[in-house]
DNA sequence: TATCTCCTAGAACGATCATTCTAGGCGAAT
DNA sequence: ATTCGCCTAGAATGATCGTTCTAGGAGATA
């Protein structure tokens, strides 16, 4: 896949991240990516929309990649509950409270006025959902059950990272990764 | 207060709940409350920044009234949570899917552009915290786990929104209401 | 009636937006 | 050597943005 195209959709990431969808610029991409104009509507001939549904697919796709990881190294998925929070508080610390999960912003932001990137966010929760619900089924919950509890975890996860960074602080994000684990753990007994 | 004033903060509001702050444009706002240009910068010479953050406090603090009405309306804490989330749950059915927390929103998508709205959405939070920790205190939790799990009701609810309005169904957000009751009841045992 | 303050009213401004368009560079295939 | 397809390049376009500005209406006070 073309390098360009990679810089495009790494460069929006990065501007949906701290500004959202309407807030970030064509021109701030191009700036970003260090590519023309034409580069993005030769990639993306839908426009704006269309490199938005591309950014939240691929970025989702890497979010749910490194939560299973996280969610490997961790062995359990109780303990995989305070790896993960705290994984993300850490990122939100590093990186000056930027480095939000851009799915969450754009799906709050557009979800009712850009169809396209309401469905894109959509299939990317599907997957997270799964993986959680996958890890809490293989530990003993009913299908039902577990994908009820991973769509709070997700929950938690996304409106924890909203509070952390108003507050510039992950000392919240980090307790809801507590009372997540608690809530697993509770679940499982 | 000016009727207009409130007819333009009114306005500003529920197109924030749509579109967020910068996809909703000063001209939607004239037209949306039906007053002219020369009002809005005659009582908010801040402009846009200024309106925001008058939207996001006087809203804010209608839905900590509306949360403490039904807290003390379902008398127990513990039985709070359920009414709460479906409360929040059936507001969004009947506003089809609209009707979401506007703080959120922009929270999310101008906290690290826009200092003055972050800082207003911080006292929104900062209410809404305290409304729920006192009632948790009261219920016979110390002041530090009351307010850890204060925050984490806020961030379930916020993602749930979230996850509501992707998903155009409120399931999750109800089963996560389930389980932040759980979570209390845990906490009070 | 005259004056003053508060607010309405919307045209005008320069900047910036997403998008379109024309032109050309470059490597592979012929 | 020439052609062709992919991609780069950025100027041009028309719409819309937030903001500013001038002008005047409405009601209270004198």
């Amino acid at each position: 896949m073309s390098e360009t195209r990679k810089r495009i959709v790494t460069a929006t990431g990065e501007l949906f991240r701290s500004q959202g969808f309407n807030g970030t610029s064509l021109k701030q991409v191009t700036e970003h990516a260090d590519a023309p104009t034409g580069s993005i509507y030769h990639f993306f001939p839908g426009g704006k929309e269309e490199l938005g549904a591309a950014v939240l697919r691929e970025s989702g796709a890497a979010y749910q990649q490194l939560f299973e990881l996280i969610a490997d190294e961790a062995g359990d998925i109780v303990d995989a509950m305070p790896a993960f929070f705290n994984g993300a508080a850490d990122a939100l610390e590093e990186t000056d409270f930027i480095d939000i999960c851009p799915i969450g912003n754009i799906a709050r932001e557009v979800a009712s006025t850009h169809e396209p990137l309401r469905e894109a966010s959509v299939s990317v929760f599907a997957g997270w959902t799964e993986a959680i619900q996958t890890r809490l089924a293989a530990a003993g919950l009913d299908a039902a059950e577990a994908e009820a509890l991973a769509n709070t975890i997700i929950a938690a996860i996304e409106g924890g990272f909203m509070l952390a960074r108003a507050r510039r602080s992950t000392t919240d994000l980090r307790a809801t990764g507590t009372h997540m684990q608690q809530l697993v753990a509770a679940a499982l007994a």
